[in-house]
DNA sequence: GTTTCGGGTTTTTTT
DNA sequence: AACCCGAAAC
């Protein structure tokens, strides 16, 4: 065996680092047993497994054997460019050539659509299908309940989205009807059977129409590891296996790569059981906690909790704040960043203030040399952000807000990608409903009347162009089956211009504001032109979606400033020197729909964990005592009053600096802008 | 058959 | 408040 070669580049690395990256690793692509790495937050994990991938290359390794999964396509391009920052130290000009060829780098889903594009044959599918995102499956869904008649119960059926939640757990957590409703949904308990046979249909259409939802990327792909052969052959293509943030993995994405590395030879899973936030999508923590004990020898572990993102303070605080959850955890935290500044929990007299006391904040950090995208709001759900955003724009602060409502969820958008996924997979039903949908004149009966048509044939589109024009449908009909026609040959990327062509027409009579609409499209034209085909368009955009919305029509310039606004969710694995977080009380955090179990509740303080560990100096927890209610019993200024979060009690509060804002508002009470108590309110309020 | 209107229900986070 | 679904009007 050759001992590695150990370079100058792992002299920045701390002890445990070091270990992580060497393990395992010799000149001579000898391949190492299994590896977990727990690596708390800001103790350097990006920086470690960046470096081991970099250090594998180094000693020979073949970077196209590599498979490095993240969990995001972000994070694969971030780890992609410091892998070559790192590997450019010992291999010069080459580190280039050698890390280009890292082509293995992405998300579960996404090296699951391109694995099984490539054994389509031999499983026996059409490579040219299409992806179906979470709506997409909904509609399905709910195409299929209609024909099964479930639409018109007795008792009301669960909503397609319930279906669908329902169905992707069963799927994604390998557990049966039965117990996923007992579990999580016990107000549909009753329709197990249904259920059961709507899933069944649903599965069946799913294939009639050559499309493959989320859950069928990792599915489909786990089934065909099934098959040792072809196992084998997958298996073979890979000397080492890495996986990031392994916490948020679930049950299926755990077995898929257990099939990929029966012996856990060649593994490496990198993640903080503390951080686990997704188990709305069926990640299980036990995922990271047993993985050691899958393998013989025992996996090595290996535990990072020097952290160097925050300072003293703000890591006591949010150290206080997991403390107090119900079950240990593998590490504490500790940093040799000294501060004399707590964290601070500001009460402020509601959302207003808590607007403008963040924008004040805001600009005085600006003032003192602290960029806008240095600093960062961080919110449980997307619309808490809403008063804040309106305060941002009145004072001309230019911000872009991750998570929540996508560009790619707008309905103009998701027409015009329908109208390209028809014509990429004529038989894709739920692209083909809603492209019909839009001419004047056709509904659902019509629609479902051509797509059947279209299903019986070998040559969808040439039955399309024969089919006479649906009753009302008028000269769109023929303008439509043109368009499909003309698209059907035309030459990528020129054909989103057609399509955008035939849909502005359509764009103008649907929507009063078609004039920015239509700057969306043409913002879509620049982004599909970036991509090598219509497939891989519509693959990646599907399973990567831009992810940033902000005040301007498109993301603003690399080189712009611009306040960072994101939930909490898609705040994973970022810091910024200056956090806000927004509404920390009760009923925000943790959310009141997150109340319901134990095991929610836990994953809500650590959902407060994560945001407050994303802080380097500076962290402030902003609790605004009063909600002005909208909703049911949005009449005149009713509201309500909140307390401060749970996960803060009483005994952590030594560990924050807490202030009032305005500073003169000493005591809410002293202001005499009105009653503190809307007493009468509450009382009504019981009843609701 | 399609569109529009009204009443009842839902409720977050995302690949 | 937004959404979904069913029923009446076009």
């Amino acid at each position: 065996m050759l001992a590695a070669i150990a370079a100058p580049y792992l002299d920045s690395l701390n002890p445990e680092q070091r270990r992580a990256v060497e393990h395992g690793v010799t000149a001579d692509g000898h391949v190492g047993a299994p590896l977990l790495v727990i690596a708390g937050a800001g103790s350097g994990k990006t920086n470690t497994l960046a470096h081991r991938v970099a250090h594998l290359i180094v000693n020979n390794a073949d970077p196209r054997r590599i498979l490095l999964m993240t969990f995001s396509r972000r994070a694969a391009a971030e780890m992609a460019r410091r892998v070559e920052h790192i590997a450019r130290k010992v291999l010069g000009d080459n580190a280039g050539v050698m890390t280009d060829a890292l082509s293995w780098a992405g998300t579960f889903h996404g090296i699951g659509a391109r694995l099984l594009r490539e054994y389509a044959e031999q499983i026996g599918i059409d490579p040219a299908f299409t992806i179906h995102d979470r709506e997409d499956s909904a509609d399905l869904m709910n195409l299929v309940r209609h024909e099964l008649g479930l639409s018109k119960t007795e008792r009301r059926f669960p909503t397609k989205g319930t279906c669908v939640a329902i169905y992707s757990r069963c799927v994604n957590a390998e557990t049966s009807i039965e117990q996923v409703l007992g579990q999580f949904f016990p107000w549909c308990s009753g329709w197990s059977s249904e259920l059961k046979q709507l899933f069944a249909a649903y599965v069946e259409a799913k294939q009639k129409q050559n499309v493959l939802d989320y859950d069928d990327l990792l599915l489909y792909w786990a089934q065909m590891m099934s098959d040792a052969a072809i196992a084998d052959d997958v298996g073979s293509r890979f000397d080492h296996v890495l996986v990031d943030e392994y916490q948020d993995t679930n049950r299926l994405q755990s077995s898929i790569l257990l099939a990929l590395r029966p012996s856990g030879r060649g593994l490496t899973v990198v993640g903080d059981d503390a951080q686990s936030i997704y188990s709305f999508r069926a990640a299980t923590v036990r995922n990271i906690l047993e993985f050691p004990d899958q393998f013989k020898p025992r996996a090595e572990i290996v535990t990072l909790d020097r952290n160097y993102r925050s300072t003293q303070p703000i890591l006591a605080a949010a150290n206080g704040v997991i403390d107090l959850a119900k079950e240990r955890f593998t590490k504490n935290l500790w940093t040799e960043r000294p501060s004399s500044a707590k964290p601070r929990l500001v009460t402020v007299r509601d959302e207003a203030d808590q607007a403008r006391y963040i924008v004040e904040r805001v600009l005085e950090n600006r003032e003192s040399g602290t960029l806008l995208k240095q600093q960062a709001v961080l919110f449980r759900t997307s619309s808490h952000s809403g008063p804040l955003e309106v305060e941002l724009t009145r004072r001309n602060i230019p911000f872009v807000k991750f998570g929540g409502l996508k560009f790619l969820d707008a309905a103009h958008v998701k027409d015009m990608l329908a109208l390209l996924r028809f014509i990429e997979n004529p038989r894709d039903r739920v692209a083909g409903f809603r492209v019909l949908h839009l001419l004047p004149g056709v509904g659902p009966a019509s629609a479902q009347r051509v797509l059947d048509h279209m299903a019986e044939t070998s040559d969808p589109v040439g039955a399309l162009c024969n089919l006479p024009s649906p009753p009302r449908a008028g000269t769109d009909w023929s303008a439509f089956v043109e368009a499909v026609a003309n698209l059907r040959y035309s030459e990528w990327p020129a054909d989103i211009e057609r399509a955008r062509l035939w849909y502005e027409p359509h764009l103008d009579r649907i929507h009063e504001d078609a004039e920015t609409r239509r700057a969306d499209l043409i913002q879509l034209e620049q982004i599909a032109s970036g991509y090598p085909s219509r497939e891989r368009f519509l693959t990646e955009l599907t399973l990567d979606p831009p992810d940033a919305t902000s005040d301007q029509a498109g993301v603003p310039l690399l080189d712009e400033d611009y306040l960072i606004l994101s939930t909490i969710h898609s705040a994973k694995g970022q810091e910024w020197k200056s956090v806000y977080m927004l509404n920390v009380v009760d009923g925000c955090m943790p959310s009141d729909l997150g109340a319901g179990t134990s095991a929610e509740l836990e994953e809500e303080r650590r959902l407060l964990y994560v945001g407050m560990t994303r802080a380097k100096d500076d962290l402030h927890l902003v609790v605004p005592q009063r909600f002005f209610t909208h909703g049911q019993h949005a009449k005149g200024d009713r509201h309500v009053y909140a307390a401060r979060t749970r996960f803060i009690p009483d005994r952590l509060l030594g560990l924050f600096e807490r202030t009032t804002w305005p500073a003169f508002a000493a005591s809410p009470a002293a202001r005499n802008t009105g009653p503190r108590m809307d007493i009468g309110a509450r009382m009504r309020g019981m009843w609701r």
